[in-house]
DNA sequence: TTAATAGTGTCTATGAGACATTATTCT
DNA sequence: AGAATAATGTCTCATAGACACTATTAA
């Protein structure tokens, strides 16, 4: 084993010998013009919006919904990409996380997760980019979209992931998964679709994923790649932490938050085995729902003693 | 709501309008000489190793250690840091950090998982670096270290965490807490410390947590903060996943695979209800350890069919 | 009255923690 | 024999799923 890595023969330590201080190392100290990759941001934005009512006494179905940007320049000129954009030198990756979603949804202070980095080579066709993406649920109640601007290029997709094929294969020292997963993503007007597999495989301790495009429609980029792998995380995040109530307005009634649960984890639930879950981690109000052709439904909000993520 | 992001003044989009085709854009495209962030990879080495035993009957006591380098150059001459280099314009992320592995290791075809990626602007004294960190966790029969390499500066480093004070705060739309957590890494003659406060705040439904070092002796940038972070996610996959496995090597007792769970979680677990969770998840072998002044133990392997991560 | 949702009670199966008990080896 | 670890049996308690049942509203 060799002190490889940060000290020696890298961009950064032509100047890096040992006989002067750390501190006329950092005064001589250029940066250099070695080629480097532009960093950026790509924001997941979700939130669970409602659809339209089909019966005064039913309720509206509500859906998971991500915030796409359709481009108006080259690469993938007029397909719809993740809101994002460049990294400056001045400013953290959350720092500039959190400015695109200024810029984006007009909201700051909203849960934010850093996802993960992609870093294919090959991922951007004009030059290397590496990007970090992040996750950010919103309550769809804070939201004003597209107010008076007309004809914006920013908009919600209903989100929804179909699994086509899964293959599983054992043998002796290991197993291999390979999936194929249908994503759909509509506004309305417009359908888009990709197909992702995910390969997944073991062999004794030694494992690899990866994750490949197989058809995409309408989507720029990497990004129905990093789609898939955002609704992967929040479907298991959904499982064992508190995540949901992010997507949840300051009040709410049980019932919209079991529905949240089960859009995520795409399964049904019981209503009262969710109800005895989740007691711990709201607190009732005086409120309730009404004019619904049905019983009232009462209202609750977040305890602040819930339990820890 | 604008379209902003990738779309316009943004420094790769200079040559970004809409009246050339796709192809010719991209022929004529040139990435320009903005000033860019350094991006590197920093990994962090696990493996469980045993140390001396007290007693020929007594069992070994096994450890969490982690690989460190000393640096041999400016900044931080002669503290240890995480093994990591450069990314380079031809590789990915991960091919990064599979050949630091290679370089640091010797080892190919280990558990690699990315991190998360640290972009707080002043993170390195020189200039701009954007650093993705990457766990790998290492069977360690496998491991070969410093062989012949005399007065190598790779070592591994005994990993202990300790929570000094938490202070937990309740009010009436949200809580905080705060935990300084100190962090000892020790190699039987040097020992390396480091106290990182983490702030954690629920403010509603808005979540954010930040991590600071408070004290620091003898590692290197932001490397302390890394490393508990990395111990955050370890000991809460552990707990959800086989995750742990990647520490064993091909064949292991359940004592063995108990102690790993326990120093991972920090937690004792009784025999008999951690062997009914894991039964499952592994296939007895006909072989036994032996020569140990008491009952021989059965080795067991992995069951390839065992639950899915 | 009826359609629809809200909300509760309770049985059962499952799994985890606690702890006692038996098994086996080498010195 | 004795020290040490290996391995299992079983009691209890907590929790999740299943499902039946009651409650309440607006048209």
């Amino acid at each position: 084993m060799t002190n490889e890595g940060y000290s020696e023969g890298r961009p950064l330590d032509h100047l890096n010998h040992g006989n002067i201080s750390e501190q006329q190392f950092l005064e001589t100290y250029n940066a250099g013009d070695y080629e480097r990759p532009s960093v950026t941001v790509d924001m997941l934005v979700f939130t669970i919006r409602s659809e339209a009512q089909s019966n005064y006494r039913k309720l509206a179905e509500p859906a998971l919904q991500l915030l796409m940007i359709r481009r108006g320049g080259h690469p993938y000129m007029g397909k719809w990409a993740l809101p994002g954009g460049f990294v400056s030198m001045q400013e953290s990756l959350e720092d500039a996380a959190r400015r695109e979603l200024v810029t984006e949804t007009g909201l700051d202070d909203i849960y934010l997760e850093q996802l993960y980095t992609w870093g294919d080579v090959q991922r951007d066709p004009r030059t290397r980019v590496i990007s970090c993406s992040y996750m950010a649920l919103v309550d769809s109640s804070e939201l004003e979209l597209e107010a008076g601007d007309d004809a914006s290029d920013a908009d919600w997709f209903r989100v929804e992931q179909r699994l086509l094929e899964e293959k599983r294969h054992i043998h002796e020292r290991g197993r291999t998964t390979e999936r194929r997963v249908q994503l759909t993503l509509s506004n309305g007007t417009e359908e888009l679709s990709a197909v992702i597999e995910v390969k997944e495989a073991v062999e004794g301790s030694v494992r690899s994923s990866s994750m490949n495009i197989l058809e995409v429609e309408g989507i720029a980029f990497d990004h129905a790649k990093i789609m898939v792998y955002a609704l992967e995380r929040l479907r298991s995040k959904v499982e064992y932490t508190d995540i949901a109530f992010n997507l949840m307005p300051e009040t709410f009634t049980l019932t919209a938050l079991q529905k949240v649960y089960e859009i995520i984890s795409g399964k049904k639930l019981l209503a009262a085995a969710f109800r005895r879950k989740i007691a711990d981690w709201v607190i009732e109000t005086e409120e309730f729902t009404g004019n619904a052709g049905h019983r009232p439904s009462r209202l609750y909000r977040l305890n602040p003693e819930r339990m820890t993520t």
